[in-house]
DNA sequence: CGCTGGCTTGATTCTATTCAATTTTCGTGG
DNA sequence: CCACGAAAATTGAATAGAATCAAGCCAGCG
């Protein structure tokens, strides 16, 4: 089995869904924002890092002097509520871009989920680049529209009472994911661990675990492994999972 | 007590805290981010739109055709989940913009929880002027950067497993709004009521009910009416409140 | 002054958490 | 290639806390 593969890349880039539907529908799939005249303009700005896995990216509060483009591999970016609780803000992976702050400090802190490459852009000159040139910053502004969706998406999962339903929810906004960025969707592939799951849709460990089986137990999915799901009662799963309803009438 | 008013506006009108810290620490302080030539180029596009209170501005799915920029009032943007449960993704005031779309369609519906004007702006007259000035869109970067993160607070919020909490940091979270748009923060204002506070941090009303009298009892906060919420106890009240920690060594 | 809708409060039920004990998986070195 | 150990995940039992449903209360308003 190949793994789908980000399209030939020569610097910094950004894939998104066009809010505004210029043209025809483009069936969720996203594509390239930057030319390469853009991408070549940002790389001549970037260097690039890599980060294995566990390893922090910055801190929340850290001096935000750089912005990152990922090339491979999946970031958390997360708050920490106490010593022993965090609570994971966003998974990131190719072509998105994290780093933002605000009055100069990161908000939230970063790591590596697993194997990291990512373009590294400084404040300053990224700043510099998007005030001189008007097609790049729509781009960005294109981009910041989809975190900003995908931030709003979170907060609905993470708002619903009933846990196996959050799971659900959780896989399909995954499997959402990796269609829009191409891949196969026969199986959903989960790059984190169940400890990263709960953080993120705010269950316990435990209840994460108990909502799979759940899951399974109900023939909604299968598993041949703890990463690769299968949906298999499409329509039971879809119903369970729905991110919202038609209003009716009022 | 006259309530501080939005800085005379002659057009639409975008205020941030600046996320890259340019000058001097901005103190949590938001500033207009479009000049008054922008804020002139944007108006030709404008015409002026008024809601009353409860009255739906657009539905979910609709073709998105109008992005909007408040003037005042509140706006409610939600998510209905099934007939009867919808979830409020965020509240929205003067000099936030709302109406971003995915794939031509509102991805969200939007009430007035009160009297609301706002300038209304056709997409795609918007979009050419995005693109043909290179300034004004990096204030717009900047502008959703910040509602970005105000979403992702949102989700951190929610996640809370205390309901106490959770109205903690709701309320913090207005206060600070509060604060950010240069209001008085003797009292804590709430333009919404107990049932909208429910359907944005995720709890039933009964339950949002009995934290406000949790808080109250233990004397962290007192209200001389149902939407005026004095902070009594600073220390213990930011100690509950608290949006994260800082992180110990590693 | 009484009505209405928003809010509070109580009693019960239900579900997620916690803590702990196992089991499974995976990476490493023999 | 297998065996071992450590880390991750599952499972069970007990507990805590929010949802629900229903009854009453209060504030604002005619």
């Amino acid at each position: 089995v190949s793994k789908p593969v980000p399209s030939q890349r020569y610097g910094p880039s950004l894939r998104a869904t066009d809010p505004w539907l210029r043209g025809k529908p483009s069936q969720g799939k996203q594509h390239q924002l930057l030319s390469e005249d853009e991408k070549a303009r940002l790389a001549t700005l970037a260097s690039i890092v890599r980060f294995k896995k566990n390893e922090r990216i910055y801190r929340e509060g850290e001096s935000a002097g750089m912005v990152f483009n990922i090339i491979s591999g999946v970031v958390g970016i997360y708050k920490k509520r106490s010593k022993t609780d965090r609570h994971i803000v966003a998974f990131l992976s190719a072509e998105d871009i994290f780093g933002l702050a605000e009055e100069g400090q990161y908000v939230n802190s970063a790591f590596a989920l697993n194997s990291v490459t990512a373009y590294c852009l400084p404040v300053p000159a990224l700043r510099r680049l998007l005030s001189s040139d008007a097609g790049l910053d729509v781009h960005v502004i294109v981009k910041l529209c989809q975190e900003l969706r995908q931030a709003q998406r979170q907060a609905l999962i993470v708002v619903q009472k009933n846990a196996t339903t959050r799971l659900a929810m959780f896989l399909s906004l995954q499997e959402h994911l990796q269609s829009s960025r191409n891949e196969l969707t026969t199986e959903i592939y989960l790059p984190m661990d169940r400890t990263a799951i709960a953080e993120y849709i705010g269950l316990s460990l435990a209840t994460v675990s108990r909502a799979f089986r759940a899951l399974a137990d109900t023939a909604l999915i299968s598993h041949r492994n703890r990463r690769h799901i299968k949906v298999v009662d499409r329509k039971a799963f879809e119903k369970l999972a729905k991110f919202s309803v038609e209003e009716t009438s009022d």
